[in-house]
DNA sequence: GTGCTAGGCACCATGGCATG
DNA sequence: CATGCCATGGTGCCTAGCAC
């Protein structure tokens, strides 16, 4: 026989009203069945939870190792009953996404914002990670779908072509190459000090597979966790930064930044979609997949 | 003495399961 | 499908032991 959620939630009355005669009327159950419970509990788990201090109840590290387990679960069991709580319309069943970092901060609010001015939207739940971590959500049933920036080779998943993101090469408006008032060129490119993501991040990979194929090496001037970074790293002149258009939009509006006139071909990379097709996804889940899809880039 | 835990006992309600 | 058996989990009552 295995613990029961019952017994958890006995086990954190009697933690939380610190004895079973306290705890009792709050699970509504006799001063004896809630000792029973404890009693139980202790020996399913085969641990003392409580040292028993004369009359009194002590929680012990076993019992302390326990309590915010417990906790958690029922607070997961609560997330589970409000659910499926159809007598309460506010409650709506949410959206669980996971997303690579530039689609999830700069494009994803977007299309939340959008689709919910038309449509009700369930409350999302945004996961933000790297890819591997997003591949790792979706192929674990964490998440509805997954919206990447790099490469899956997760044969669980399915991976769809999503839209072509546009990079674009940007640096401080003083920076000395854009003193030059003309594009620049490979030789030029090459020897510049590049503002970078880290290695394996969708958007190094991206940037790598856009520019290593005619400048052969990129000289890093610095490694960034984050696109954000890059930027201000850019805007105090620590170099150039290759970031997609959607994540500097605001700094080239504002001057902050400059796009350089490069010799190279336009830069673009793929995001992509991912889902797990065993995934049962619920009709408003499927409803915003459908959404993305369709949207008006 | 009071208030608490813990255990025993009888009894009841409920649900799963085998059987006819 | 209806029925009976059994396990489980509950109640209420009682008692013992213990600390303040």
């Amino acid at each position: 026989m295995r613990i029961s959620l019952r017994q958890l939630e006995v086990f954190v009355a009697v933690c939380n009203a610190g004895s079973t005669t306290a705890a009792a009327p709050v699970v509504s159950l006799s001063q004896s069945a809630t000792s029973a419970a404890i009693n139980e509990l202790e020996s399913l788990l085969n641990t003392r939870l409580f040292d028993r201090v004369g009359k009194r109840l002590v929680l012990n590290g076993f019992g302390e190792t326990l309590l915010p387990q417990a906790r958690q679960l029922l607070s997961t069991a609560s997330q589970i009953e409000q659910q499926f709580n159809t007598a309460n319309p506010a409650i709506k069943l949410g959206l669980r996404i996971s997303s690579s970092t530039t689609i999830g901060t700069y494009y994803l609010p977007r299309l939340l914002s959008r689709f919910s001015t038309t449509n009700s939207l369930p409350t999302p739940s945004v996961h933000i990670a790297n890819t591997a971590e997003v591949i790792a959500k979706v192929s674990g049933f964490d998440a509805d779908f997954g919206l990447i920036e790099g490469h899956c080779t997760n044969p669980d998943l399915f991976v769809e072509p999503w839209f072509k993101d546009e990079l674009v090469v940007v640096c401080a408006p003083t920076y000395p190459l854009n003193q030059l008032g003309r594009k620049l060129t490979f030789k030029e490119l090459r020897a510049a000090r590049w503002l970078l993501r880290e290695g394996g991040s969708g958007t190094r990979e991206s940037v790598e597979s856009a520019l290593i194929p005619h400048l052969n090496t990129l000289v890093c001037a610095g490694e960034f966790s984050n696109s954000e970074a890059i930027k201000q790293a850019a805007l105090v002149g620590l170099g150039l930064a290759c970031l997609s258009r959607a994540v500097v939009a605001d700094f080239l509006a504002l001057g902050k930044l400059v796009e350089l006139q490069t010799t190279l071909p336009p830069l673009f990379r793929n995001f992509y979609i991912l889902t797990r097709p065993e995934r049962t996804m619920l009709p408003h889940a499927r409803h915003f997949l459908d959404f993305c899809r369709n949207m008006d880039h």
